[in-house]
DNA sequence: TCAACAGGTTAGAATAATTCTAAACTAGAT
DNA sequence: ATCTAGTTTAGAATTATTCTAACCTGTTGA
């Protein structure tokens, strides 16, 4: 079970929730998706799995780095598989995220750091609509 | 009174509270709050005005276009009285907004917006830490 | 001027995403 | 097999925001 090593590379347990979990999301494909839509897969997919549960885990995922975690636009917090430095279209139509591959933007210009501080990432979001 | 005439020319009645609001935040100065800062600021004044309202009244200068309202990293909704395009710095150890002159950032490479889509814009957010 | 009404305000209830609580369970070590 | 720290869970709590429905007020035009 590939799943149960990548949990144990990160240190955490993997218990039937998480290997549950980590099957469902983590299987390659970049994703954004909410806790509440996992919930639904799972379900539908005959297994159940509670909602704090999936609160807790995700969190944790994020904590340790196998999870980007994306608050945007509106109250529902966005999970992404894509933990590796990149941007993002929104889709203000349906609220969807599609990636951008950081080599698809280039800066010739950026403001200094304000004094005192140190850059801990830039990200770029291009809103577009149909 | 200037703020009524500003009130005016967006189309909205000038009550009481909007004239309230609007001399406590279109002052000219840019600032970022979220609606609970402002009420303290109000109440601290001595002047009262209910939570209702203040959502009321900033979600109609946000649809007017009198403030811009920006959903980032948790659940309070901050609002913008600058509403000319431009760019943030995210001070991540107060949760602080900082603006960037969209001058001080040049693109030397964008990505194609997708098929059937157009740009609205596009936000550039800068994360720092001391 | 002022009645009429569309639009605005408000307290408090409702909603909804997320976290907390505390009791039951389990993975992994010894 | 036993122990323990870590995990899961149902349901309660929290909290930002919106809704409800009754009351109020700015504006207008007779
Ligand atoms: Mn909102
Ligand atoms: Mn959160
Ligand atoms: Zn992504
Ligand atoms: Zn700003």
């Amino acid at each position: 079970m590939n799943v149960v090593k990548k949990l144990r590379n990160f240190n955490l347990r993997p218990t039937k929730q998480r290997i549950l979990l980590a099957k469902q999301i983590l299987d390659g494909k970049n994703k954004h998706f909410t806790a509440e839509t996992i919930q639904k897969e799972v379900l539908s997919n005959g297994q159940s799995i509670s909602l704090a549960t999936i609160y807790n885990c995700l969190n944790k995922f994020v904590s340790v780095g196998l999870l980007k975690q994306i608050d945007q636009q509106g109250e529902v917090t966005i999970f992404d598989t894509n933990v590796s430095h990149h941007h993002h279209f929104l889709n203000q139509n349906t609220g969807e995220l599609i990636d951008i591959d950081p080599h698809e933007i280039g800066f010739s210009k950026l403001p200094k750091i304000p004094n005192g501080f140190e850059s801990d990432g830039v990200e770029v979001l291009i809103k577009i609509k149909e």
